[in-house]
DNA sequence: TGCTCGGATGTTGTG
DNA sequence: CATCCGAGCA
């Protein structure tokens, strides 16, 4: 070896602490259970990589490191950075070793893993194909239509909701009445046939050999409760680290204590104050009560020097998240020193919002900011709604992260549901999908012919055998051509992964030409989804990886940006987490948007807001605008309607911490200053009609 | 049985 | 506004 530990040098002590937490040279590795609590842009992802890297150089076993993170995104920057930490000491070396590093992943995809590798000793038919949430909420609708509660004198919960109640149930490890109580208290009639329906659920599910997100898990927790299976799959592990612990549930957290249930070689990093997805029953105890859970104490390291944002963007951030409630008390700190303060911008509406954050965007790039260092975050996917069609307008690139998925579409669905079909005939979500694509073929007729597919090999003979209606008899046989290919590609012919994609596109383009006025543009898409599929090996690697790692951005429709093109960041604050930009734009800093105005508010879920607002502003690192349209438009209405609300400045920032702010304007009181007499008379922005003049 | 049309109704975030 | 469900027609 050469400079042992030169890598170190550059972490400050907390950073180091953890890094070398049970580890005290070359072979001699024996660490309790870690908790590092990591302040918003500590160093948290780095000090992670460092310390795997450590482990690895120290003599662990990468491929008996069992690293959990919240993205598959996040999975990859990580076994990057631990490569490029440990070639420092290794050199050539390195890439074997971290090469080693397979089991880098979400919970989920984990999940999947050993579920495949385990499924004869549990029963499962490892073909097992996988429901994305949508497909669940099909099922589900299936079952409730079988069972006749679509037919009930009172309105039965709809698919979504049931969907909902059934996940934070088996998430949350919770009784069903519980859950009900707590989060959905107006369905409380209909517990005992919300049970029926669950087990029809759960019964339908094995039936088709198909397994929802939280099987996944509850899969794998079954298998830790099971002694022999989880000696088994613990004793593959040496070390286990988990990324972004705040926003792991109660079942993951099984799974977790279930493979090392003294703690010995578990890693868990987190920021309670960063815990925002408890809508998915994420717990902030998983994190609070994590040290408790071992005897001795797990130790708990505290990382509160943030590298990321100026002083005054810290200040303000700590101002706000001051408020809460329950969490680890740190103070985070920053060297970075600055004169500007977080901005409150004050504009007229959400108009002059898109017009504002366009021209300093802009401004900024004028200056040398790359797009790419620039971020608007929103609370709500449709928030960006009047930003994205000003940055068209302008001729602005973007991409956005998080809210609708391409793979959501409709036509992208029937694509991947052929395949999945193909993959899994019993898988009946898909069956129905595809089938209802034939002309003439309705619900009806596409129930018998599932009925008659009992296996895998069945199918093509099952397909045969089907005389189909009349009405659909002119579609019948291209669809019979077409599985016969799929599922002879299985044997490797004649088109093969990923010239079927492509075989399945040719027999669709008709039908989407049918169902679909912008078949043009969908077929786009459906180009796009080809190219995705020929990075993966197979077709059944494809529809799994898809499912667990849906591509995140969708970006205007002049298609995807190239890698090197630069491009505006537009993300909820949801699909923002982890991440860092130079400028930072918060929309919609209001009440009602954040917090968002949706069902109750119990304290909880204001806290939660409170903690979404915090994290938004601590992905600034020099410069951050909190926009404050004094009304919104709200939905629901016709695009000429004028039904608006009166917005407030964001609860959670009183004016008792006014102070660490700038409070603005936009635009500038003498370009626009009409007098605050005329305010309810109407406006229009005739710069603004000019302009569009000349927009198209 | 399939398809289309009209009325009612929720409406956030994600693996 | 988009989706879902039922009514009525082919």
């Amino acid at each position: 070896m050469m400079q042992p530990a030169a890598y170190l040098d550059k972490l400050n002590p907390q950073q180091r602490q953890a890094v070398e937490h049970g580890v005290s040279g070359p072979g001699a590795i024996d660490a309790g259970p870690l908790l590092v609590i990591a302040g918003a842009g500590s160093g948290k992802t780095n000090t992670l990589a460092h310390r795997v890297a450590h482990l690895i150089v120290n003599g662990a076993d990468p491929r008996r490191i069992l690293l959990l993170t919240f993205s598959r995104r996040a999975a990859a920057e990580m076994t990057r950075r631990v490569a490029r930490i440990a070639s420092h000491v290794l050199g050539a070396n390195a890439s074997v070793l971290t090469e080693g590093l397979s089991w880098a992943g979400t919970f989920h995809g984990i999940g999947a893993r050993l579920l495949r590798d385990y499924a004869p000793q549990i029963g499962l038919d490892a073909s097992f194909t996988i429901h994305d949430r949508e497909d669940s909420a099909d099922l589900m609708n299936l079952v409730r239509h079988e069972l006749g509660f679509s037919r009930t004198e009172k309105r039965f919960p709809t698919k979504g909701t049931l969907v909902s109640i059934y996940s934070r149930a088996v998430n949350a490890e919770q009784k069903l009445e519980e859950v009900i109580g707590r989060f959905f208290p107006w369905v409380a009639g209909w517990s005992d046939e919300l049970k029926a329906l669950f087990a029809g659920y759960v019964a339908a599910k094995q039936a088709q050999g198909v397994l929802d997100y939280d099987d996944l898990l509850l899969y794998w927790a079954q298998m830790m409760a099971e002694p022999s299976l989880a000696a088994d799959i613990s004793a593959r592990f040496d070390h286990v680290l988990i990324d972004e612990y705040q926003d792991t549930n109660k079942l993951q957290a099984s799974i977790l204590l279930g493979l090392k249930p003294d703690g010995r070689g578990l890693t868990v990093v987190g920021d309670d104050a960063q815990s925002i997805y408890s809508f998915r029953a994420a717990s902030i105890r998983n994190i609070l009560d994590f040290p408790g859970h071992f005897s001795p104490r797990a130790d708990t390291i505290m990382l509160e020097q943030n590298y990321r944002s100026t002083q005054p963007i810290l200040a303000a951030a700590n101002a706000v998240i001051d408020f809460a409630s329950e969490r680890y008390a740190k103070n985070l700190w920053s060297e970075r020193a600055s004169a500007e303060r977080p901005l409150l911008v004050n504009v007229r509406d959400e108009i002059e919002q898109a017009n504002y954050v366009a021209t300093r965007v802009l401004e900024y790039r004028e200056e040398g900011i790359a797009l790419k260092s620039q971020a608007v975050l929103f609370r709500a996917s449709h928030h960006s709604g009047p930003l994205e069609v000003e940055l068209t307008r302008r001729n602005i690139p973007f991409v956005k992260f998080g809210g609708l998925k391409f793979l959501d579409s409709a036509h992208v669905k029937d694509v991947l549901g052929v395949l999945r079909f193909a993959e899994n005939p019993r898988d009946r979500v898909a069956g129905f999908r595809v089938l209802k694509l034939l002309n003439g073929l309705g619900p009806a007729t596409a129930g018998r012919v599932l009925d008659t597919v009992g296996s895998n090999e069945a199918l093509l003979p099952a397909l045969q055998a089907f005389t189909p209606p009349r009405a659909a008899a002119q579609d019948w046989p291209g669809f019979l051509d077409l599985m016969r290919d799929l599922k002879s590609t299985r044997a490797g012919s004649p088109a093969g992964w990923p010239a079927e994609l492509d075989r399945v596109r040719q027999w669709y383009e008709p039908v989407l030409e049918r169902l679909h006025e912008d078949a043009q543009s969908r077929q786009s898409d459906l180009v796009q989804l080809a190219q995705i599929a020929a990075t993966y090996p197979s077709r059944a690697r494809f529809l799994t990886e898809l499912t667990l790692d849906p591509p995140d951005a969708t970006s205007d429709h002049a298609g995807p940006p190239h890698l090197d093109e630069d491009y505006l960041i537009l993300s909820t604050i949801h699909s923002a987490k982890g991440q860092e930009w130079k400028k930072v734009f918060v929309l919609n800093a209001v009440d009602g948007c954040i917090p968002i105005d949706l069902g109750v508010g119990t304290r909880d879920e204001i806290e939660e807001e409170r903690r979404l607002l915090y994290v938004a502003m601590t992905r600034a690192r020099d410069s951050l605008h909190l926009m404050l349209p004094q009304r919104f438009f709200t939905h629901g209405q016709s695009a000429r309607g004028d039904r608006h609300v009166y917005a407030a400045r964001t609860r959670f920032i009183p004016p008792r911490i006014l102070a660490h702010f700038t409070a603005t304007a936009w635009p500038p009181a003498e370009a626009a200053a009409p007098a605050p007499r005329m305010a309810e008379t109407a406006r229009i922005d005739i710069g603004a009609r000019m302009r569009a003049m000349w927009s198209q």
